[in-house]
DNA sequence: ATCGTCAATAAAAACGTTTTTATTTTGTTT
DNA sequence: AAACAAAATAAAAACGTTTTTATTGACGAT
């Protein structure tokens, strides 16, 4: 044991060692270790209790040069080039837990590229492509006519998108169906009869943005209201953002009863603008939130959320991207999940102040 | 420009390509790639610009053949498999962006393996050192004993670790100084006039978690107390156990009258905690955390921390190991860092109290 | 003039696979 | 018994590099 293990960091056996212990050909040995029907069953088993005998691992750089595969699956994570705002992108543990929860079983490992911006991303995208960097792509942050789309389904090349553009186009994607959660959110606080509800979204640029405005206009239709569309607005979706809109937003000579917010960081920001403001959750206002990293439940107060696990996002990302990559076509790879409402407040301030 | 983007997407250009076009041979042209002072400058200097012309790039996978390197760093990234318990892992985010921006200008790209336990890293890292998965390998999570530090010694493995264990062992790493925030705090708080402080730390095997102890035991020391060592906890680091721990020693006999935190996650759960437990802060309790993901500002009431950036540890990181991956001795890759004291609150609630 | 030295380059080997083509063996058909 | 097909395996080529070894030509010293 200890002077096979010495033997083998000397030099890891190779398919020539399996070659020579056996007495068949490099050619065979590497068909009975794919499983090529062509190899007779007995040999196949003794090649294949040799491999297991001297511990035989296949040497991925020898086979992603003849292949030209890498084994890889890229992923693209943003991360945003200010220092003090931190909460950003923390969703991102939980995609590539999910990613490599998918890609476990399988022989694919997970490589990660940095991004800054779309811009950045499409040149990594074309950089995995042209260079080989990995044999399919995952990424997030869609924008309403995405790049990195446009250039992936021209190429050709495997990837799973986390959200959807609004361009008609067959590409592999998982969502989360905000158009639905925003109207779900809207609606409840309606019903609490709300009518001046703020709704604070990501940057317009993004294609759920859109998604979001449309679900909340879309309640304001159905309760033949008017929307309260000036009360919504876009950024990045720090904490710092959140705050500010909540403080900026309450100012208003006609301010919102209501939020609506798109991430669990904006939340805390808005809790904590509208605290500075004067205005008690509960009280003077109801905050709905979609919870992405499931801490809501321990904000001050807890407050009503529409909770996703986004491990699961991740995990279905993984899965579809190795359908993918095995050659499956995207069009039965989309799947749009929606979110479980958690109440944890009436919500209903809009009565109680009439 | 378009025909020849198409020629290119048909096939790259090789080093074979090169050399049919200048007329050298592929040996000459590698040399010549690479800066090999044997082949003459008139000559490099075609060679380049006729690579720059055609838009070549070396591939990756036949020099990973040749070299048995991979030309990627790999990252060891720690996922639980409790899934409702999703605040953990969240500053993984900052250390992977800290670590592309110092991979950024090399050629290295990051490659991450997701574990379960320290058991689960030990075996990543056999995977990694044994298949040459990657050049070089990134951690954290260092047990007090750590079975991967002592293997990748061991094997003469390029590696920094997030975090040192507390054997004699020369190797690179980067760490915060746990020691001296833990008695920062302490003392701070008894400053304030606190007697019975409890610490909210992290699993014992954790090697932080034993330096963290030594600080808040050394400040007692220092001003001739006792200290508080029954009201110790430790623990996964979520939200969930924050809040548990508190309310579990808000009903001791003898109540802590402070809390020290490890990190922003079980912060957010011992304020929630606290608030059942009808605890006000500032005014029956005094808090002060490690601020991971800069949100603290954000919390209610905003609270004291000590803050480090964790990009720059993922910058050092990387910086380092390029150094490690260079050949470079581990001695001098040593580095650890001090969190900036941010005082939100008085925390002098002890006085007053008294 | 001849020999070695040096510089520049070419040629060949090697890394570990997979895949294509060639060869051998076995069994079946006539 | 000869011819042929099928099955099993061997041999060779290829993927794109780097590195080692060989070759060529020019130059200076004898």
């Amino acid at each position: 044991m200890s002077d096979r293990s010495r033997h083998s960091r000397r030099t890891p056996p190779t398919i020539k060692t399996l070659a020579d212990l056996s007495g068949y050909s490099i050619g065979t040995i590497s068909k009975a270790l794919r499983g090529s029907p062509v190899v007779a069953p007995a040999t196949k088993e003794t090649i294949l209790k040799i491999a297991e005998e001297v511990g035989y691992q296949a040497n991925a750089r020898g086979m992603a040069l003849r292949t030209g595969k890498t084994y890889q699956a890229a992923v693209l994570m943003p991360v945003t080039a200010v220092s003090d705002y931190e909460w950003d992108g923390v969703e991102y543990t939980q995609i590539l837990s999910g990613l490599s929860q998918a890609l476990e079983g399988s022989e694919y490992r997970m490589s990660v590229l940095t991004i800054r911006d779309a811009d950045d991303g499409l040149e990594a995208a074309r950089r995995v492509v042209d260079l080989g960097l990995a044999d399919g792509l995952i990424f997030s942050g869609i924008l309403q006519d995405d790049p990195r789309i446009n250039f992936l389904v021209d190429a050709g090349f495997p990837f799973v998108s986390l959200g959807r553009c609004r361009r008609e186009l067959d590409y592999a994607h998982v969502d989360v169906d905000n158009e639905w959660a925003s109207h779900a959110a809207t609606q409840r606080l309606i019903s609490g009869g709300h009518r001046r509800i703020a709704l604070i979204n990501p940057r317009a640029e993004l294609c759920y943005a859109a998604d979001r405005i449309d679900g909340f206009t879309r309640a304001f239709d159905e309760a033949r209201m008017i929307a309260s569309t000036d009360l919504i607005v876009g950024g990045d979706l720090s904490t710092r953002f959140g705050r500010e809109s909540a403080i900026e937003l309450s100012k208003r000579s006609d301010p919102p009863t209501a939020f609506v917010c798109v991430n669990e960081s904006t939340t805390l920001g808005v809790l904590s603008g509208l605290r500075d403001a004067g205005m008690t959750i509960g009280t003077d206002v109801d905050v709905i939130a979609y919870d992405d990293i499931n801490v809501s439940a321990y904000f001050t107060p807890p407050i009503t959320t529409f909770y996703q696990p986004i491990e699961v996002l991740g995990r279905t990302l993984g899965q579809f991207l190795l359908k993918r990559m095995a050659g499956e076509e995207p069009d039965t790879l989309k799947q749009v999940f929606r979110p479980k409402l958690v109440a944890r407040q009436p919500d209903d301030l809009g009565k109680k102040r009439v």
